[in-house]
DNA sequence: TGTACATCAGTGAACGCGCGTTCACTGATGTAC
DNA sequence: TGTACATCAGTGAACGCGCGTTCACTGATGTAC
């Protein structure tokens, strides 16, 4: 009797080619990163979406199949500046393959995740509707597999290790943690984001400095 | 021109009296959790729960208000069946005043966090629909601040310690990142659950231990 | 023990509204000649 | 440089449906006498 979930489309249809096209494919974005925060996404609508963006609905059924596509477009826009973020970081202070540096300067991650989560409109809603909206939940659930597999994969490697569930399951738990952290940060107003970014910082050292000790 | 997000009453209006009032109750609740998994939060309605809950809906009506109210209740009873695993816990193993006894065995705090949500149908579903619902976020910080200010003045009473800022942020982050990995462990099948909480109660511990050597 | 009655619990029917989606269409843009 | 034409972009109108909510009501439960 139980209702199967039906699988939803989350792919876009026409891609938007000429200029007018790209500034109303980026107006239904924008007023659905608005109505994101004004609403929530339990209220949100294509009809919502379209009058915001100052168009038809039918337009916005050109680029978008469903409401849950426009979702998935800007959840994964924000998971690509958050992952681009994390890869720069890394490879920034891997380059000297000492891991120790990276522990030295976890703040530094956390804060710039921080920061490109901030400066996107509606950017912690988003990040919450990729967590409970199910169709999306899969999709960050493959994306924080990938950037921790990435992770424990070069981890390993470093200290000379091979990847065993152990590895793999500690970078699962550092990227889950770290955007934990930082989506605290973001929703708790009654202590500063950078004193808490800073103790989550030291949690995540703490825990990778027995770590490096013990391997 | 922003719509203000309008208030929405969360409180329940008659309180089931007679027998039968009380299984009507329930099975709303129970509905509305099982819809939470099959139907998930966006699409979930007041038509919905009713219907699965074998009622007519204006039955529903006469005990909530509106369908924020029904998850409201959900969402309540889960968080204080998880807050009083953490007291339970807390007051257990607080008794020799000893908290290097209490970072012994945070597995064991997360493992029963971790199994009265998953007892709980759509346990994570409800605990998702606490961070992404708008009127049900400030009922959940609520609950997280209110256990993580008495975890920090009972900590910095027995270090002889004031509660400054730091402390606090202390405690917040370690209510937040444990409940962080227990929904990552109930959400992630691709590695034991057992696994990822016995990494978080490393994290939370080698946090932990840091503070109290400096201390 | 029986029944009348007050209160509690749930129903059936109705409402106006916004939802998602589709259609045949008009208008805008860019380019081949 | 001008224009005809193909393609791209967006519109207006319409549809059936499920939504939240309310009403006057019937039926169930419990208790005073």
């Amino acid at each position: 009797m139980a209702a199967v979930r039906q699988s939803v489309e989350l792919l876009e249809k026409n891609k938007p080619q000429q200029e007018r096209a790209k500034r109303t494919y980026e107006g239904i974005l924008s007023a659905a990163a608005e109505l994101l925060v004004d609403v929530g996404v339990e209220r949100i609508s294509t009809n919502l979406v379209a009058e915001r963006a100052g168009i038809t609905v039918p337009a916005l059924y050109r680029y978008f199949p469903n409401k849950y596509a426009v979702l998935n477009a800007l959840g994964a826009a924000l998971m690509d500046k958050q992952n681009t973020v994390f890869e720069k970081w890394f490879d920034h202070y891997l380059e000297l393959g000492d891991l120790q540096l990276l522990l030295d300067n976890v703040y530094e991650l956390l804060k710039r995740t921080y920061d490109v989560t901030r400066e996107q409109v509606g950017g912690l809603e988003i990040v919450q509707a990729l967590r409970a909206v199910a169709p999306l939940r899969e999709v960050r659930l493959a994306s924080n597999r990938l950037v921790s597999s990435q992770l424990a994969m070069i981890v390993a490697d470093v200290m000379g290790q091979p990847v065993d569930e152990r590895i793999q399951s500690q970078a699962r738990l550092t990227i889950e943690a770290g955007y934990a952290i930082v989506e605290m940060a973001l929703e708790d107003d009654s202590l500063t984001p950078e004193l808490l970014l800073r103790e989550g910082s030291r949690m995540l050292q703490a825990y990778w400095q027995g770590f490096m000790r013990a391997g």
